[in-house]
DNA sequence: TTAAACATGTAACATGTTACATGATTAG
DNA sequence: CTAATCATGTAACATGTTACATGTTTAA
C-alpha cells in the first residue's frame, strides 16, 4: 500500500491539492513511484475517510487542499522506520534474459547491446535532471532527492556495464 | 502483460503443467518475475483460449500438460525482440529516501545503514544460489540464468555502496 | 476570444493477492 | 495408514490503468 504513503509523505511537507501532488509525481517522485491522476484523487478521498488527512481549504476552480493529520503522521513514520521496504520483484528486462537462449546468438547479442544503449540514454536523462536540481533550491528535502537520484545514476551505469559484460559472455559461447 | 510472456517463455523449453511452472517461479525465475499459483493456472487457461498454448497431455492426479503453439512462439518472439522492456517504476526503498528529511538525522542514518545491511544479506543469498547453479547443469539455458543472476549480484553490491555513500552524505549535513 | 493551464471526479477494465476448497498418489 | 507431495481450481478483495466527462481561470 505504498501509494498511500507516497501521498502522505508529500502532504507531510505541507498542505496540497491532488493537482499539486500530480505535478510532483510527474517530476521527480515519479522516478521512484508512479501514480495516475485517478489514483491520486481516489487516495486523497480515502485518506480523509480514514482520518489520515483532512480537507483543509478550498480555493478557486473547486481546488481542495488536504493536510496531513496526527494519525497520518504516525502512519507515515511507522511505514518509514518500522517496516523493511520490499525489493522490486518484477523486472521485464531480466525476464527476457532468461529466455534469450531461444534466440539465435546474434539476436541475443543485439538485445544486450540495445539494453546497454537504453541504460546510457536513461543515464543521460537523469544526469540532465540532476543538473536542473543542482540549480534549484537546497535544504534537507532537496538533499535527499539528490541522494535518491544518485542511486538512479549508479543503477544506469551498472546496467550499461553489465550489458557489455553479458554481451562478451555470449560472444565467447 | 508480462506474466503471459513468462509462462510462454517457460513453455517454450518444453511442455509443462501449472505445478511445474510454479516450481520454477519459486526457484530462479521468481527473482525476476513473481507469480502466484492462482495466476499461473488462470494464465494457462487464457493462453489455451487464445490459441497460444494447448492442453497436450493428461497425467495422474488430474495433471494437465500444456505445450506452446506456433502462435505462442510468434507472440513470445515479438515480445522479446520487438518491444523495449519497461524499466521498473516503483521502488519502495527509494520512496522512503525522498521522505527521510522528515526524520531526525540519526534515524535517517539508521535507515540507510539498515539498507546497506539488507543489500549485503541479499547479496549473500544470491551468491549461495549462484554456487548451487554452478554445480547444476550447463548449456545455453543455464548460461543466461547465470547472466541474469550476475545482474542481481551487481545490483546488491551497488545497493551496499550507495547506502554507505548516502550515510556519509547525511553525516556531513 | 481562445488556447493553455488549472482542477476534480467516475466508470470500465486489467492485473495481482489471499484464502478457501478439494482430491489423488507415493513413500515410509 | 498416514504424512508429504502432487495437482487444480474458484471467490473475494486490493491495486492499478485508460478513457471519459466536466467546468473554471488566466494570459496572450
Amino acid at each position: 500500500m505504498s501509494l498511500r504513503h507516497a501521498v502522505l509523505g508529500m502532504l507531510a511537507s505541507g498542505p496540497a491539492s491532488g493537482y499539486d501532488l500530480m505535478k510532483r509525481f510527474d517530476l521527480s517522485l515519479g522516478k521512484v513511484w508512479t501514480a495516475t491522476q485517478s489514483q491520486v484523487y481516489g487516495e486523497l478521498a480515502k485518506l480523509a475517510a480514514d482520518g489520515l488527512a483532512e480537507a483543509a481549504a478550498e480555493g478557486p476552480r473547486g481546488r481542495k487542499e488536504y493536510a496531513i493529520t496526527g494519525a497520518g503522521r504516525d502512519e507515515l513514520l511507522h511505514w518509514m522506520t518500522g517496516v523493511d521496504p520490499e525489493p522490486p520483484r518484477r523486472n521485464a528486462m531480466l525476464l527476457r534474459v532468461f529466455f534469450l537462449h531461444l534466440l539465435p546468438a546474434e539476436q541475443a547479442v543485439a538485445y544486450l547491446r540495445r539494453q546497454a544503449d537504453l541504460a546510457a540514454q536513461r543515464h543521460a536523462e537523469l544526469a540532465a535532471l540532476a543538473d536542473l536540481a543542482e540549480a534549484g533550491e537546497d535544504g534537507q528535502e532537496a538533499r535527499f532527492g539528490r541522494i535518491a537520484l544518485e542511486h538512479g545514476l549508479r543503477l544506469h551505469a551498472l546496467g550499461q556495464e553489465w550489458a557489455a559484460w553479458a554481451e562478451d559472455q555470449v560472444g565467447r559461447a
